[in-house]
DNA sequence: TTCCTTGCAAACTTTTTGCAGCCTT
DNA sequence: AAGGCTGCAAAAAGTTTGCAAGGAA
């Protein structure tokens, strides 16, 4: 079963709608799935297809998306909330970015690095860990040379 | 020398104004150390002893300690920067925040634990970082009971 | 005196909401 | 047929900017 189909049945489940509009967002989510797009972005990329769209509907499904649990929001403190499609839950919680300050390149840390941190804050803090958000900025090896 | 003093040395080094304004807010930021205050809530606090300040003012009071490197934000994604004094720019790197989804609740971890976690992606990305950004969310000691 | 800084108001940006009509199921 | 979904426009919410007057050095 494709992305889509699966995608399909996670939304059926909760009772949600199919559309063309959340099917032609989630078609370009999957052709980005690296992009970490904007609602903005998603909204023009989208329209190639479904120009009668409006943006309104674009933030609606990000929502929707997000309360069915398919993608994870990235906060690049650029003025906007970017989102890229994240199928299984536990990829998206094991998962880091690394942030190029030179050409704004992301990078996926695909590993989940945190488990001895998380077990030793847990002990120091008493502080029981649920999910984490770890970034780096820095020079990617492009822009280190 | 105290911390009023040192920050104004910082801004006559850099050749800005020391006014009423600007003492106002840091002596705000002084005394809330450790509560990571958004603009408005200073505006609010700084309005009590300083009522003639105008919010733009403290927007741009904000940026200029951004830029003489005293203040870090704190992104918690809840539609507003937060901002803490931070006169020790290794402090300022060398520091996580523990953030409680059922109080709210923000606590600090001044320990550097990604020390080898940063080695390790150097290596494996070639990815030259500078700095990092880690947030644990969760449940607090008072809470998770 | 110089020109940086301020308060005010208006502008901007991103996101949310209300509503009447449309469309999936 | 029923109720969720959509586009549009207006509203929110946070932040930035222009400008003339005011104040620190």
């Amino acid at each position: 079963m494709n992305t889509m189909e699966l995608l399909k049945d996670k939304l059926k489940e909760t009772g949600f709608k199919i559309t063309p509009q959340r099917r032609a967002i989630v078609e370009i989510l999957i052709k980005n799935t690296d992009k970490h797009l904007s609602s903005e972005e998603i909204y023009d990329l989208v329209r190639v297809d479904c120009p009668e769209i409006g943006l309104a509907t674009v933030y609606r499904t990000m929502q929707l998306l997000d309360d069915v649990g398919v993608i994870s929001k990235l906060n690049l403190d650029d003025g906007c909330i970017r989102y890229e499609i994240c199928l299984d839950k536990e990829d998206s919680h094991n998962h880091h970015h690394l942030i190029c300050k030179n050409c704004s390149k992301i990078i996926e840390v695909k590993e989940d690095l945190l488990d001895s941190i998380e077990r030793q804050i847990q002990e120091t803090y008493k502080f029981e860990i649920m999910d984490h958000d770890l970034k780096f900025y820095g020079l990617c090896e492009d822009c280190s040379k």
